[in-house]
DNA sequence: GCCAACGTTGGC
DNA sequence: GCCAACGTTGGC
């Protein structure tokens, strides 16, 4: 019996990883989250779950596209991986201590979905990404605020 | 480039 | 276990 659909926000540096090679890469896994909160999150979701793509470090940042996870947490490779930018020389083989999801593209919104748009919605009150000096790169999503967003953004995605 | 927020580390 | 120092995130 699987559990209801839910719903996250997970960011990105549009320069490190960007919605378009999303689109590119179809399927990808999520590297190098390094939070335990965030790691925590990521090991709650399922299969089916879809996820707001958010672009951090940008101009202008804000929600730019909608994910699926396709892939339930397992071990981050790259903590291994001394020549990645990930690499974690405290964890032993072995012993993973990072996870992914693996996610895929669901759909690119037209145009992004600004942070600042959404701190101007009323419907988007209380939503997690827009508390003051957030930093979370993954957080849950109320389903009602994930709605929210994918009607600000005039989204093909539709959720019931 | 600045700096607020906040997680992590390590000495004690 | 406390907490100061330090590092990172990310908006502005």
């Amino acid at each position: 019996m699987s559990r209801a659909r839910k719903y996250w926000l997970m960011k990105s540096e549009p320069d490190v990883y960007s919605i378009d090679d999303m689109e590119k890469q179809g399927t990808g896994e999520w590297e190098g989250v390094r939070n335990y909160q965030a790691r925590n999150f990521m090991r709650d979701m399922k299969e089916g779950d879809l996820v707001l793509f958010y672009h951090s470090n940008t101009k202008p940042p804000g929600v730019v596209g909608v994910v699926k996870v396709v892939r339930e947490a397992h071990p981050d490779e790259t903590q291994f991986d001394e020549k990645s930018p990930y690499y974690d020389a405290r964890v032993k083989k072995g012993e993973p201590r990072w996870d992914v999801v693996d996610v895929g593209h669901v759909e690119t919104f037209a145009e992004t979905v600004s942070l600042e748009t959404m701190k101007d919605t009323k419907a988007l009150d209380g939503m997690l990404i827009l508390r003051k000096g957030n930093r979370l790169s993954v957080t849950p999503v109320d389903k009602k605020h994930f709605k929210a967003v994918l009607k600000l953004a005039g989204a093909k995605t539709t959720v019931r």
